[in-house]
DNA sequence: GTCTATATCAAGATAGAC
DNA sequence: GTCTATCTTGATATAGAC
């Protein structure tokens, strides 16, 4: 046996970058392979489809959210306001318009209506983001008020993060957090 | 010669709603085909190739914004707050979530990577929204911050939009429109 | 202008050697 | 675990009859 020459979790970081710059359909097995510095058959020991490697992709970064980011909005030590800008300004740095924005955002608009098991995959990963500005947004609002902030926010972040790439002005995502942080 | 089964703007219609909801790469020339009831070798009678489909198809709904919708915002007739909101409950009959969003901002997830007349012509699509946005923010606003305003609205807009699929709320675009309208 | 082939090609996936 | 080679499919596009 030949040496590895490189993990499942090595290719899942080169492969979020790929799928976000160039949407499903648009990457191709041996475009990712080759970013890898395999041959494209080599890439079936890892997984067992590419709709397997998008979806154990998005799952990884949705882990990574909820592990770095997300638990941020349950840490009692900091204040709401806090809270929330500490996540705002760290999803800023991982979803950069510049380097393809949100990959799950990204999916959603290109492949929401392919499958069930991409739909729920995506929808979970939103649903992690929701239940966590929820909970900030409820330590000032009633339950209801809450949902509707923290839906509000996610949608006017991701599409900064979107536009991003049309209009290249690093302003509009600051202003975008600061929009969202006066709320609370 | 066998009589007409439909034109190339009936064409064009059936295509939009056929690429926004099923991004470019997930419709076939064959659904295409389908949906305007022909095959889809007769298809290369109104356009030359499927890029070119989506070309002509993104520069139809541009030209229909601007005659129908982005026109509005030049109109002295109205108080810059009206034209503001006319143009918004428009967009947001045109751009309905529950029918794929905005073709353009999802192509642009999609193909901007791809070649340079994507590009381009996405590019164009959102100048020209940009442009009568502009034109009302600058009635109150100095001009960097009408532009300011005017991209900042923008994202909101498609950003409802996109996650109008995600979280289905109607009255999201409606608060959005409402932040948005605020600001005139 | 539409149809029925068909050419052509790219891409996902597999088999078997090393 | 990686490689080369190959299979198979699906999709764009073309040719020519009607």
């Amino acid at each position: 046996m030949p040496r590895q020459k490189i993990t499942t979790p090595e290719i899942i970081g080169i492969a979020i970058n790929i799928f976000r710059n160039n949407g499903y359909h648009g990457t191709s097995m041996a475009r990712l392979a080759k970013a890898c510095g395999l041959m494209k058959g080599s890439f079936y020991n890892h997984f067992t489809s590419k709709e397997d490697i998008l979806l154990v992709t998005i799952k990884s970064l949705n882990d990574y959210l909820n592990e770095r980011i997300f638990k941020i909005a349950y840490d009692n030590e900091l204040m709401p306001g806090e809270r929330l800008q500490k996540m705002l300004d760290k999803l800023s740095h991982v979803l950069r318009s510049d380097q393809g924005g949100c990959l799950v955002g990204n999916m959603t608009l290109e492949l929401y209506n392919s499958s069930n098991e991409f739909k729920a995959c995506l929808e979970k990963y939103f649903q992690d983001w929701l239940n966590a500005f929820v909970h900030v947004f409820s330590e000032k609002y009633k339950s209801k008020k809450a949902l509707k902030l923290a839906q509000l926010s996610i949608q006017e972040f991701e599409g900064a993060v979107m536009m991003g790439r049309i209009f290249k002005n690093d302003e509009l995502i600051k202003d975008t957090i600061q929009n969202i942080t006066a709320r609370v």
